[in-house]
DNA sequence: TAATATACTGTATAAATATTCAGTACTATT
DNA sequence: AATAGTACTGAATATTTATACAGTATATTA
């Protein structure tokens, strides 16, 4: 993140503290009023400087477009969500973060790291629709019968988890539509991302 | 706290939805053509409802200068669960809280009041299993296709909800082993408790 | 030395926005 | 039958607001 000037820092608290105090954001004239500029034009130049360097956001035309741009946010209870591209990891780089999630820790009794959003239907006997959001535990710690973010070469996939002997796994899709997956360890690589602990829903 | 109407009720959603997604209220032009109104006046006319009653505060000449009012949120930021006993309400009276669980109120987008416990499958290819906590939003804003909380005399139940006639609701299962429920208006009592906006499940 | 970013004032203006007024229509209450 | 509340359209208008342009000045970097 790129460094921002002391006024500009100020004009930053500024913004904060206007929403915190109204609701809603401040206008270049507020900014001026508070800060004791004369011309609404420093309150746009500082405002410009600060969108450059990714600290708000700024919708074209409107009035009072300001919105604060959440950055670092990945421990004070904000969970990132992230896309199961089809081919790809989910990883926490924060280009496949969609947005975050203000949670509890232990929302799900046990702590999770982050949301993956659900795609296709391969799980809906497990009640898992698409675009849930699974809370994703990393952890190699899974028994016959969890629910694993699993990746085979490219591909990540939501199923239960089976070992049948030690070179065979088989991840068990919750839906008549799709066949089981049967990974040998000896010629196929999987890589368990790790388990799902919890889901959440937006209708 | 002053009764609201649909329509206004529909007003105050609006708003929330806007302040989630943009992060900062909207016009009155941008509810009329979320909500398909011709005329601002028509969104004025429901904002003047909202601040008589209480729900909103609007800052007078400043533009986008609505919030919302925080009243009576006797759970700040914990949300009640509330167990479905087959018979009988679920009301929010202490002896009914199993617990409470923190989460922001706009977790679902949409402001909700509880959580309700499900018993049994009957809503299984909703996705909605056994235990599973679906977070209710205590509304009379229903439209066909939403999944209520209804009770029926002194039965609580979560299904789909279909008006046939004005005389006439369905409540479709989401499960083939389980009926429809019809509901003559004419013979039979019916409280729509509210709809799910969402849904939570502990693994 | 030139170029660039910061940090302002001051003025102007087009677009965005709140707000009022005049209607129509429906419903519930007194 | 009259009154009041809800729920709109449509038009008009004053104010708010973003944004561009023209300057001045200082510090930092290449």
């Amino acid at each position: 993140m790129k460094e921002i000037t002391i006024q500009q820092n100020k004009v930053l608290d500024c913004i904060q503290e206007y929403i915190n105090k109204t609701g809603f954001p401040p206008t270049r004239a507020d900014i001026c009023r508070k800060l004791g500029f004369k011309s609404p034009n420093s309150a746009e130049t500082h405002l410009r400087a600060l969108e450059k360097k990714g600290y708000i956001t700024i919708e074209s035309g409107a009035s009072r477009g300001i919105s604060l741009v959440n950055h670092g946010n990945d421990h004070d209870n904000g969970f990132p969500i992230i896309g199961l591209v089809a081919a790809g990891s989910p990883t926490l780089a924060s280009e496949n973060i969609e947005k975050t999630v203000n949670c509890p820790a232990n929302f799900f009794g046990s702590n999770f790291d982050y949301f993956l959003r659900v795609k296709g239907l391969s799980m809906k006997d497990a009640g898992i629709m698409e675009d849930d959001l699974i809370a994703v535990k990393k952890t190699q710690d899974i028994k016959n019968g969890d629910i694993v973010i699993a990746r085979i070469e490219d591909e990540v996939t939501v199923k239960y988890f089976e070992r049948k002997t030690p070179e065979l796994i088989k991840l068990k899709p919750a839906n008549e539509d799709f066949n089981d997956i049967e990974v040998d360890l000896r010629n196929t690589e999987i890589f368990i991302e790790g388990k799902s602990i919890g889901l959440i829903r937006e209708n």
